[in-house]
DNA sequence: ATATCGAATGCAAACGTTTGAAAAAATTTT
DNA sequence: AAAATTTTTTCAAACGTTTGCATTCGATAT
């Protein structure tokens, strides 16, 4: 009972007792049909609701005008961010977003990749899954660059990876966050880092570690705790700092999530903030502003490395023999509120 | 220079002087194919980064195995929810999800259901944008239903529209959100609206307004205020609310961000959360447990109504001639946190 | 009346794959 | 060695659309 089968130029072509080719030429306005004849079948195909089948077409062209965006999660601000960037370039361009969700599971990355190059996506903007990365795994990648599909890194990466890519700064970013607290009187950072492995981590923690050094402040290994940039993550490894003989006066959070699961421990202990422990996080999602404390936190352009992302993609596709991988990293900056601001 | 043509099965029936089909069978297995023949076709199609052309396929078989979600954002936490929810059960199935972000946008959202069903896409899964709402547009839609392409409404639908939808249960929820504020001792409840016309808005202000009613207590215009959802349209108008002759002892906001707004407002001006004002969102978003005061909320249950909504499609294109449009209301559940426990 | 021209339409191939039926090749039975 | 049987392979059509080239059909010019 379901799906009628859609109307074809056939069904339109022998309405008219006429070829499909007249159909079709009629229906795109092409100069060497007859008016009347154009005008009736533009008015019957309407009428019956034709719909051309782009399947065809795509087979015929090779085109689909369909890019892949393959990301861990689409549960954060930076993710949508991303997507809606990318999306600003490259809808009004034709394109389609296929956008897939690996859930950090890299069977799953695999098995979407595959599919998008089965589809004969033209594209795909990826930040790899946890698994992938953890395990190293990156033969799933050759397919895409053995097809020659223009393939851009978004966010995580393979550092030695051949292809664009378009991130943020956060090695920068990072130390700027660590630098102010330290510059505003406070002596002990901790950070609650992210998941091992991912070049976000490594990243943040290296300008963590790099700007301790910088004002000569021994790294204390048990301020650094892992979490999995959920809120929930930050409860246990919090309260373990706050338990330490010698606590910390700051903490660094990977990211807003964290950050804020951690102020939330520390205000239930009857701790201030700014007044006994700072707080500074990363992202600048909006909740940020509007947390209680305010949190301070390093903005993340997600919308412009989308833009940016496009920008590479459209560069690659549209190369004449003389095309260089590009690497896009954009500065993160510094957004101080109230959780960071004691008056000393 | 770019993209060397893929590798087709013809390619390969050149190689072993062999027929197309002869290639097709030995890749698909198929039992009348010699065993030699079937291994060298194999290892030399792995070899070379054969992939078959899903698009040739699709065509032939009129299948795609693609299905639209048409949202006006990803950037919420139930957007998200419900689109892992539909993933969940509908990429074991082999269906490809194609998320189209909306923008609150009507040009658009037709725009994307006029090309989900160009390419073929066998079931469309819509949450309708603010602009489609407010202008009552739906001509775009009839499209879908001629087609006979399954169109299941999920969140945002029409009333009076002939589809299946799987929603959630917006009225009793905010009915118990006020219900709760007021037995707990709370007597001027305002509510942070969301915009006008969508249903959503709609219900969880009828449920605000009849629970009044029930605790006969008269409804204060001046204590309806809207928003468009997002965290900063809360600012001004909760502002506006404290800023009254008689200002509510209570918030009950559309959803959570709203709230989380609210929160900010109060707390500024030195009041007390729950003390002299208590605050009620709607989502359980993932933060509101951890916001200072933790937040008072309705639980949405996003995942559950995007498996529900994969099960009504599955429904649909299982039928047999008697096949008849479902209507599923989760119900949504009042969780009780810091920001509304005022000790009597 | 025939050649010439222009306008309108049709033919056929192509995109990559699958599949029922027919054909060819290899094997077994008489 | 011929016939019967089984195994393996090929043929051809189909999915819906576009497009270069050929064809048809009037009309105009010779």
């Amino acid at each position: 009972m379901n799906s009628s089968r859609p109307v074809t130029i056939k069904d339109i072509a022998r309405r008219f007792r006429c070829s499909p080719s007249t159909v079709s030429r009629a229906l795109n306005d092409h100069p060497a049909i007859n008016e009347d004849t154009r005008k009736n079948i533009q008015e019957y195909a309407k009428e019956v609701g034709y719909q051309r089948n782009e399947v065809s077409l795509s087979l015929l062209n090779k085109k689909t005008a369909t890019l892949g965006v393959v990301v861990p999660t689409i549960g954060n601000y930076y993710e949508t961010a991303v997507i809606e960037g990318l999306h600003t370039v490259l809808q009004p361009l034709g394109y389609t977003l296929n956008i897939c969700v690996t859930n950090e599971n890299y069977l799953l990355e695999k098995e979407y990749l595959s599919k998008l190059l089965s589809n004969r996506t033209e594209g795909i903007f990826l930040s790899v899954s946890q698994e992938t990365y953890d395990a190293g795994y990156y033969e799933h990648l050759e397919s895409v660059i053995q097809r020659k599909t223009p393939l851009i890194f978004i966010d995580r990466e393979y550092e030695d990876f051949e292809t664009s890519r378009a991130t943020v700064d956060d090695y920068h970013g990072a130390f700027a966050a660590v630098e102010h607290l330290i510059t505003i009187g406070y002596k002990n950072v901790a950070h609650l880092k992210g998941p091992n492995g991912l070049t976000v981590s490594e990243q943040r923690f290296k300008g963590y570690r790099d700007c301790l050094k910088k004002y000569d402040i021994a790294i204390r290994e048990e301020l650094i705790i892992n979490t999995n940039f959920q809120v929930e993550s930050a409860i246990v490894p919090t309260k373990r700092l706050l338990d330490l003989d010698s606590p910390p006066d700051a903490i660094f959070g990977v990211n807003d999530q964290v950050a804020i699961g951690a102020m939330r421990v520390i205000l239930d202990r009857g701790l201030k903030i700014p007044g006994d422990i700072g707080i500074v996080g990363f992202d600048n999602s909006p909740i940020s502003a509007y947390t209680y404390p305010s949190l301070t936190t390093i903005s993340r352009p997600g919308r412009k490395i989308g833009m940016e992302a496009s920008r590479l993609f459209l560069n690659q596709i549209n190369a004449s023999g003389d095309f260089a991988h590009e690497s896009i990293v954009l500065p993160s900056e510094l957004i101080i509120r109230e959780s960071s601001l004691r008056i000393s």
